[in-house]
This record gives structure tokens, C-alpha cells and sequence, in this order.
DNA sequence: TAACATTTTGCAACATTGTTGCAATTGTAT
DNA sequence: ATACAATTGCAACAATGTTGCAAAATGTTA
């Protein structure tokens, strides 16, 4: 587990530290996204909130991580898939967010439905989110 | 203009102020999304910031008003169809944030895609956040 | 219109979240 | 092991949002 954990930043260029190891860590082992409040409660060491932010920011921006708009406007964060590199997110999937226990999931088996769009505009990327009731809640 | 506005109030059984008369008079002006920031910024009078809060909280339990979702996790609201009632919110429609401006468009004419859930899933509401050049900025 | 009851506002104080500069520590390469 | 570069933690600050309460505005009734 900690192998591929390390191999994720040296792939990246990251040198490797305590912080980056273990936050990295919580969200191979957790299969959700995470705030960074997530973050900091579940850390088995208190790293100190300004590294957590740092090491966030440089996860998305080397295309480890990437944010996820919620209803509620909070900030969530979540592994991206292999195809992320640094300055290219590729995180064309279907977020789904239980209103049960609150857990925010990627679903990256299901298509990102087309949408049409008027006549002038264009389009960069498509943003769905999915509110509902999960599997383990229902 | 300004008996438009007074009659949504009045419709919302809420009772006619400054602040609620001027800023509902900005969403209906301006035909796109605002923050609170917006709000104070281009707002004639001076109202203190947790007027502003108020008052948009209570548009939006009034069902005038709904926050969007946006990429930067920012927070916007834009006014509801005639649908939306006291704590019965019907905004299921596309959103469109121009990349160029910034400016965030509710856009009520395209239809909102049907989204395939993974069994065992349920859905209760879709959000779709686009990301784009709008028809001004093209 | 005037008096009253109710609601809303503005202020102050506080809480939470996020940012920046800088010195001490840690990681990497020689 | 040493030297250099990158990262961390701390402190201070900025931005955003919340709460309690007294003053002011609004709606209601007389
Ligand atoms: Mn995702
Ligand atoms: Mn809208
Ligand atoms: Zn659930
Ligand atoms: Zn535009």
C-alpha cells in the first residue's frame, strides 16, 4: 500500500514527506472524497492546517487530486484517475453525493451525459452532481 | 419594475424593506448569477454584510432565490422560476459559468440530461455545472 | 394618525476558513 | 557527510460567515 503511495509521488516529481505520505494515503485507503476538515480529524498525526492546504493545492496541481463543486458549497477533494497529469484533469465523471451519511463518491462507470447547449455558447467542461441516497444507506 | 419586486415580497407573505426591495431589484436588473460580494459591491446603499446574509437566506427559504454549485466553490444565487415555493425548490436546470467573464447563467430552455445511477442508487436532485465562452465573450 | 406588537436591521464580538512571509527543519543529490 | 533546495510550522493576517442584542423600521389595530 505505502509503495504505491510513494510510487504516485515520485511519478509526479513530488519529493517524499511525512504530509504528502500520509494524506496521500487516506485517500487511497478511504474510497471517497475528502475535505480538508476530513483531513486534518482523521490524521493519525496533526499536521498543521497550512500543510494541508499546501499539500492539497500541490496534489491538484500535479493531477493527483481533484475538487469537486457541492450544493453546499464546501470543498471536496478525491484521487484522480491515471489519465490526470500536471495541468490536465481529465475528471470527466458523475459525482454522487449521499444525503444519508453525507459521503461524496466519484462514479467514473457511468457516462457524462451530452449537453446541449444554445447556439453561441461553448463548451470546456461539464460539471454533473448527483444528490441521492447511496448503496450502503438505502 | 419596482411593483414587480414589492409583489414577490408581498407574494412571500415578507415584509417590504429596504435591503429586501434593492437587492431582489439587483437579480431581476442584472440577468445573471450573484455573490454576496456582488451584492455589496455594486449595491447603492451601503447594508451591513450580515444584512446580506439575511436577507438571501431568506429568499432562498422563500423559494425566490437558489445557490448554485460552481467549480471554485464559490457561492451564487440567482433568482427561481414562479415553480419554486417556500422550501420546495424546482431549479433543475443547467448552469453555465462563462470562463471569460465570469458571469453565471441559469439556462431554463436546455433540458437537463438523464443521468444512469449505478443499481442500488437513488436519485433525488442533478445538478449540471458547464464551464464555457459565453455568446458576449465569443 | 397614533399606539402597539412584531420583525428587521446594524453593530459588536466571535468562529471558521483560507493565505502569506519567514525561519527552522527535512529531503535529495553529490 | 555536506551542500543545496524544498517543505514545514509558526505567526500574523485576510476573507467569509455566524450569533446575541439593542435600536430602528414595519405592519396592525384602534
Ligand atoms: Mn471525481
Ligand atoms: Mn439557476
Ligand atoms: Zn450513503
Ligand atoms: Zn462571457
Amino acid at each position: 500500500m505505502k509503495e504505491a503511495v510513494t510510487d504516485i509521488l515520485k511519478h509526479s516529481q513530488l519529493s517524499i514527506t511525512e504530509s504528502r505520505l500520509k494524506i496521500l494515503e487516506l485517500f487511497t485507503k478511504h474510497n471517497k472524497a475528502l475535505s480538508h476538515a476530513d483531513i486534518e480529524k482523521i490524521s493519525s498525526k496533526n499536521f498543521d492546517r497550512v500543510t494541508v492546504y499546501r499539500t492539497l493545492q500541490t496534489f491538484v496541481d500535479k493531477g493527483i487530486i481533484h475538487s469537486i463543486p457541492t450544493a453546499d458549497n464546501s470543498v471536496m477533494y478525491a484521487l484522480c484517475k491515471e489519465t490526470c497529469t500536471e495541468g490536465h484533469h481529465h475528471d470527466d465523471h458523475v459525482h454522487f453525493i449521499c444525503d444519508e451519511c453525507g459521503n461524496t463518491y466519484c462514479l467514473d462507470n457511468i457516462d457524462i451525459p451530452k449537453v446541449t447547449i444554445p447556439k453561441g455558447f461553448s463548451t470546456h467542461q461539464v460539471n454533473v452532481l448527483v444528490n441521492g441516497v447511496c448503496k450502503s444507506c438505502k
